[in-house]
DNA sequence: AGCAGGTGTTGAAATGTTTCAACACCCGGA
DNA sequence: TCCGGGTGTTGAAACATTTCAACACCTGCT
């Protein structure tokens, strides 16, 4: 079926036998309009099957009714939840989300901030992971209001959400720690470097608080994106010399892939080996052994960017803000007194 | 900052000196453009920070470079492997993804239609897992290309990628009932009714087809969406009587609750009860104890949704097609000889 | 009767791009 | 010299909507 013609506002003004200013003022709810008028407008809008192309708005708004949301992995539940967040209030102001994986490639992520820029997306809200500050210039020019989720120590004038990474590194070693651990494992990513490192950062700092210079964190990288590599990473931890009797993972989901390996061959969790993970993803608290965990609040984190976002776009004037979140340790199975 | 003055072509246009249309030229490779030319027209935008506004295309194509995908649960792996999929080709062409998230609801789902509508997506993916076919009303009025994904035995003529889920369930019950399985349980939802109906209705197919009159096949539904809920149903397996020996899950997450619940508990799986999932995710072989499970491979679906609904944007007036995958029944750990 | 104020409606301008027929120019061949 | 055929460029129309000043009409008041 080649469509016949774009039914416009045009023909549904004919039908109506009114203009095209007083249908656009009955869509819009921009002036009263009068019953009986209204009613033949409902009528001729039934009848021509006319659907308002809110499309050509952006040539006088210069704005299209859309936030454009990108993530490093759209396959963790800790992103899909912020994503949640950032739905549930975009759709309340009937706004449509964009949800672009960048799957942790800056050039991706290039490509999608051009194309949002094009379509001049209401809004844009970049939970940014890399080492470096993705390139906003496209987005400024238009004049398109940014919100940056995470990506602390980053220099960058926008709106943001932020969490303490550094407090969260220090939550979860000291725990580890006042559990009588000594050899101690980071496995880092993925997560990008500035997090990650404020996280190590923070582990550092909480051994030399406690004053336990027989404390030892070594460090590793699990920056591998594919599930099976994450779950071989719990083989070559038990394989370390000296071993280590604690790890502190990335996220949750290198956490339970390493608790699911260890399980799964007859070593037992935190017995062999504690686990703390990050994030607290709601498989969390669910996997076979309950993850001892730091609680990032993703859902609150993606409604609360949505927030600094809408609040931009309304005032664009007024001045950037920031919205911080505490980490807090959520103690579970996973952790324990060390052998 | 107010921006100062929106820049259009035209600014480009005056500072290389030339028209608009020689500019368009330039951005689209519409004509072919002399080098001096195109040297000052690259210049001036960059000056000016032109960047196009592809949204006001919609004026004369009425289509957006954008493409929709309505999924009915954004946390389950199996979607998002789909939108892998649908995304890859799409960024092949320069598109970009507007991905929803229905939980399920039907009116959530009416409301992205019309909003999808409006923006004049240039198509739509539409996981439909309802048991109504969704109101496409509003797309079709615009001549939106549509694809559907699974909703089998809906009555609706688009295009289609479709799975036999009835084969699906044959498969399972299959398995089960040649391990010796006598009291198989059947934990339906979320999913929609039709798709869960077909697999039920393929189980008993399969008990039929083994002449297998002592199995018993009960039936339980596990529509609640909350992860928490769905590893209560563990506990409520363990308490039935007579209790089943053997339990066909609506999906990979269902089943992976229900397995770290046993395991967690001292329970054995395969041992206290075979388990056998469906989708085959990721986590589904990584689980701690690995999952048999009905292959759909997600990827594939996503891509090849992508490739009909391009296919069909190309080409309007083209006839519906559908492709069908075959499920494949993946042996793993969780299923086993009946105690 | 005249007027103020309110309510509804109109018509046209404005928005940023694409498209396309028409034009200008140049080069080589007859 | 004239012509044919490229190659580049132009200018204006077309697209679907919003916005807004201006207008028409009515009501009730003085």
């Amino acid at each position: 079926m080649v469509v016949a013609k774009n039914v416009t506002i045009k023909d549904v003004a004919a039908l109506a036998g009114v203009s095209l200013g007083t249908v656009s003022n009955y869509i819009n709810g921009t002036r009263t309009v009068a019953a009986d008028t209204r009613a033949r407008i409902e009528r001729a809008i039934e009848v021509t099957r006319f659907v308002p192309n809110r499309a050509v708005r952006t040539l006088r708004g210069n704005r299209t009714h859309t936030v454009g949301l990108l993530v490093p992995d759209a396959g963790n539940p800790f992103f899909t939840e912020i994503a949640r967040g950032v739905e549930d209030l975009a759709r309340g102001r009937g706004d449509v989300l964009v949800y672009c994986d960048t799957a942790g490639d800056s050039e991706r992520q290039a490509l999608y901030i051009r194309s949002l820029a094009e379509m001049r997306v209401g809004g844009l809200i970049i939970s940014a992971t890399a080492s470096m500050p993705p390139d906003l210039g496209d987005l400024e020019a238009v004049g398109t209001p940014i919100v940056v989720v995470g990506g602390e120590g980053m220099a960058m004038s926008t709106s943001r959400v932020t969490f303490d990474q550094r407090l969260g590194g220090m939550l979860a070693m000291k725990h580890v720690l006042e559990l009588g651990h000594r050899q101690v494992l980071f496995a880092g990513g993925p997560g990008g470097e500035l997090v990650i490192q404020a996280r190590y950062e923070g582990a550092l700092a909480a051994i030399d608080a406690l004053g336990n210079d027989r404390a030892v964190l070594h460090r590793v990288d699990a920056a591998g994106r594919s599930v099976r590599e994450r779950s071989k990473l719990a083989d070559e931890i038990m394989a370390m010399r000296p071993r280590p009797t604690a790890v502190l993972c990335g996220n949750d989901l290198i956490a339970i892939a390493i608790v699911n390996t260890l399980v799964r061959t007859g070593r037992a969790v935190p017995g062999d080996l504690a686990i703390v993970g990050y994030d607290d993803i709601t498989d969390a608290q669910l996997a076979v052994v309950p993850l001892t965990t730091v609680r990032q609040p993703a859902y609150q984190i993606g409604a609360s960017a949505a927030e600094l976002l809408f609040e931009r776009a309304d005032d664009p004037a007024g001045p950037h803000r920031e919205i911080s979140f505490a980490p807090e340790l959520i103690v579970r199975d996973s952790s324990g007194q060390s052998v």
